[in-house]
RNA sequence: GGCCCCAUCGUCUAGCGGUUAGGAUCCAUGGUUUUCAUCCAUGUUACAGGAGUUCAAGUCUCCUUGGGGUCACCA
């Protein structure tokens, strides 16, 4: 092979742009501002992420705001600000399409001048009724191609659109790396379609493939509901003699009616995730074993995600969305976090934990019993402030008529005692009383939770005191006793 | 309605012609724990239906059924 010296004898730059130009792996996120990102969203940025980081591609991002009407900073800053909270990063600069009229207008007037495209005068009236014709005829709805090749004299009164000249047979195959080939006949679904509305603006799928094409989108992940336009921009990419991408529509997330998720479906915004109590390490794994798997395994670290991702390994179909998975994947992610990360996390759902010094006991106490940042938080709170009440059924239940006298020992021997600090000293403290009293452990146990917590749930009693201290632990006692004798 | 996509436990999924159809989650039961949770063990539950091809089909083909998506001067 002569190719690869005459390569490398390249001046780098050209090189590089050859590389460039060949083998790296560029991706996109192109959403519409909506103000928030979604879930589904999330989803197909993710893959389209990782896939650009494991090729050391490039992932960009991109507004699509031809509809000026929406407040499209206001969505990209949304959208930073969910990516920043998950450590997802784009490169470079946030393409904004609303700022790009005059890269479409100049693409635009050449496929004019090349004949590719027309201005088409044909009225919103007509057009109205020329569909209606066709319904009532039980035809496609579609433009008749009546200004394709116009040379009469333009109608006064009609701010013309521009349409493209579609291809009015043969058939356009999709390859797509998630469904495979999918063969389009254009008379099924091709018209002359608008590429510029009445006042020049460019509509969607010629935006899209012009973007994506001047951007070096090569890779394009998508969500599926996208697969019937893509023959749309496959004439816009060949009328331009752009080179189209590699395509890969990964299947929608379905709501419980099996429906596409929306915006009423509850939780769809990324960020009431984070307020919610998820960790982002949960919410991206679980979105990852969305649609995609790598043979049985369920936990990726960030790390093992970007090794690992292909998207030639997504499914094919749509798949449920259901929480249970990412309570436990984020249940497992508190267990798993180190205690000094925890409390940091913790601070965001307003519990400062900096100056406490059982800090290391109260939270190996507490980050198995937590499905979610928040419930740890509250957790937290019922331990370190002294209970307000009692509940009323586990009194009943474990307040025996012996339990005063039983806290009453114990109250006595733990104010006696000087050098009280780890759970195991507490524990000394109710195995001597249990044997003095010739009791089981359950008698002192019960009434004792209910004086520490007011319930009989929680953490191991010896725990429970040796974090809150002997002051404290004596308080509680002395609480329950007035409150239940 | 036209076109397109999809179909394995309730849910997420493995499977890529020969498996007792696997894992995870959920649920249930048992063990550990003074309680609860964690953890561990065990268990219930799936190839939508029908024709082919083949010695052999969850896997290939076709049909049916069911579900979804999309059909704009929205994106």
């Amino acid at each position: 092979m002569f190719i690869l010296p005459v390569f490398n004898q390249c001046l780098p730059k050209i090189r590089q742009l050859f590389i460039q130009r060949f083998f790296m792996v560029v991706t996109r996120f192109a959403p519409s501002p909506t103000g928030y990102l979604h879930i589904g969203g999330l989803r197909t940025a993710l893959f389209s992420y990782l896939w650009a980081k494991k090729n050391n591609g490039k992932f960009f991002l991109r507004i699509e705001d031809t509809d000026k009407a929406r407040n499209s900073v206001e969505a990209a800053e949304a959208i930073l600000k969910a990516f920043e909270w998950l450590g997802l990063e784009h490169h470079g600069e946030i393409v904004y399409q609303s700022s790009r009229d005059s890269i479409y207008a100049q693409y635009i007037k050449q496929l004019l001048d090349e004949g590719k495209a027309y201005y088409c005068y044909m009225s919103k009236e007509e057009l109205t009724e020329l569909r209606e014709t066709q319904m009532a005829n039980k035809q496609r709805t579609m433009y008749n191609g009546k200004y394709r090749d116009f040379s009469g004299e333009t109608p006064e009164g009609v701010e013309p659109v521009v349409r493209i000249k579609a291809p009015q047979t043969g058939a356009i195959t999709v390859k797509d790396g998630v469904k495979g080939d999918v063969v389009f006949q254009a008379k099924d679904i091709l018209d002359d379609f608008v590429i510029a509305r009445a006042d020049g603006s460019p509509t969607y799928n010629f935006v899209v493939a012009v973007d994506d094409a001047l951007m070096g989108v090569n890779e394009v992940i998508r969500g599926d509901d996208h697969l019937s336009n893509t023959p749309k921009q496959i004439v816009v990419y060949e009328a331009l003699g752009f080179e189209i991408p590699k395509f890969y529509h990964v299947p929608m997330i379905h709501n419980q009616e099996g429906k596409k998720l929306s915006k009423r479906d509850g939780a769809t915004d990324v960020m009431a995730y984070k307020e919610m109590g998820y960790t982002p390490e949960a919410l991206l794994n679980f979105l990852v074993r969305l649609g995609w798997s790598y043979g049985d395994q369920e936990i990726f670290s960030m790390a093992e995600m970007v090794e690992l991702f292909n998207p030639k390994d997504i499914n094919k179909s749509a798949s449920i969305y259901s929480t249970d998975k990412l309570d436990w994947l984020n249940a497992h992610y508190i267990k798993n976090t180190p205690n000094s990360k925890l409390a940091e996390l913790l601070s965001a759902y307003g519990l400062i934990l900096t100056s406490h010094d059982k800090k290391e006991i109260l939270l190996d106490a507490l980050k198995d019993r937590a499905k979610t940042l928040k419930e740890m938080a509250y957790l937290v709170n019922e331990i370190i402030q002294t209970p307000a009440s009692y509940d009323e059924k586990a009194v009943k239940k474990a307040f025996k008529s012996d339990s005063i006298e039983i806290l009453n020992t114990f109250g006595a021997k733990i104010s006696a005692c000087e050098e009280l600090h780890l759970p195991t000293d507490y524990h000394a403290v109710m195995e001597a009383v249990v044997n003095e009293m010739e009791i089981g452990f359950g008698k002192i146990g019960q009434p004792l939770r209910i004086a520490l917590l007011g319930k009989l749930s929680g953490p191991g009693l010896d725990t429970v005191m040796a974090i809150i201290g002997k002051n404290e632990t004596m308080l509680r006692i002395a609480n329950a006793i007035t409150a239940h004798r």
